[in-house]
DNA sequence: CAGATGACAGATTTCAATATCTGTCATCTG
DNA sequence: CAGATGACAGATATTGAAATCTGTCATCTG
């Protein structure tokens, strides 16, 4: 049993098996070790406490969005307002999928979330500056324009005014009737106010 | 004692009294009936279960800053578009002073907050009828230009936008160093976004 | 007799004992 | 000797018995 190495990586599959099965009050290191084969003192070898263990899980699954995301804006094709619209949808889409496929997973995360705030911010950091790069692109190609240009502050405004359709607090509206449209109305709004 | 008749009023007063002096776990009904010098029977008798008596405490407290605003739109020397960063403005505002003055008060009123979500609903409800009336208001006077005007459904997405500066959940936030610009950053980009 | 009271039953919370888990480290093993 | 082990001490969580609180209602009182 276990005869392959244990990586840091196997560790992580094993922590999000075991907190996708007992959820976050009940999981802890010794079932997933047990998981995995080992004892639990060869899982604090790779990481020196239980909290940097769920800290690392956290980040992996928030950096599957910010890699969709970064995928999405090598698109050459699209210009900055539709690659805007299409980076907007593609974070509402995944955030529901993830909350609507697996509510219980998605609970779970949403705890893991509330423990590592750090990592949050560093995650919104990212988006923020995947925003801010689409935003600069369109004002240099004309295709935004804005009266005192701040590409910084105003990659922090769209993400703020789009808050909603993607902080997680807000999951439970994802699922009401009428909501894409209002995420329609956000989104043209927002897009209205960068002059596209 | 307490030779004033026990009325409703009353009651909510020294319910708020004893929520500010226990905090929201130990605030209890036989505590806020010793407040006023009667049996807790007699808070029974206006109040059917201590739960209705909270959310009649939470809807005074959310009826304070609804008022505060419907104040401000009897102003007619406004044009729409000030009216509407006034507005956004005064809530932000009233918002941060409540957060700010008596944390530990805002932290019990955000617990009855997250007990109640059916008052929140229908205070968020009046705060979009407000909005509603603002935009409604300047597309009538040509102050705002929309494609495709339905004010209902943008003062939801004002609403929405603007998240970040009036839902409690981000009070903490609400202190940080350029959260003014921010604001502004937000308020310009939905104000341009009305096309005023 | 309208409105207040307080004893009471059932629901909920508190608290302290018990059990489980975390993180360390001396020891083991391939 | 690099990496794994598991016994252990202190920290954290669980549990169930005792204390407190909620909501009712027969009784009281001005």
């Amino acid at each position: 049993m276990a005869t392959e190495t244990l990586t840091t990586e196997r560790i992580l599959e094993a922590t999000e098996e075991v907190l996708r099965r007992h959820g976050p009050a009940k999981a802890n290191v010794v079932d997933v070790a047990r998981a995995l084969g080992v004892s639990h003192g060869s899982v604090y070898r790779h990481f020196g406490t239980k909290a940097q263990l769920r800290e690392a899980v956290t980040k992996r699954w928030l950096d599957r969005t910010t890699n969709e995301l970064q995928l999405l804006m090598t698109d050459g094709s699209l210009t900055a307002p539709a690659m805007l619209r299409q980076w907007l949808a593609t974070l509402f889409a995944a955030k529901r999928r993830k909350a609507g496929d697996d509510p219980q997973l998605f609970a779970t995360y949403q705890v893991l979330i509330s423990e590592n705030s750090r990592v949050v911010e560093l995650h919104v950091g990212e988006l923020i500056m995947q925003l801010d790069h689409i935003i600069q692109d369109g004002i240099t190609k004309g295709q935004f324009s804005l009266p005192h240009p701040d590409p910084a502050l105003t990659a922090r405004a769209v993400f703020d005014a789009t808050n909603r359709f993607h902080d997680p607090a807000y999951a439970g509206e994802w699922q009401k009737a009428g909501i894409d449209e209002e995420f329609r109305a956000l989104t043209d709004l927002v897009l209205r106010g960068l002059n596209s």
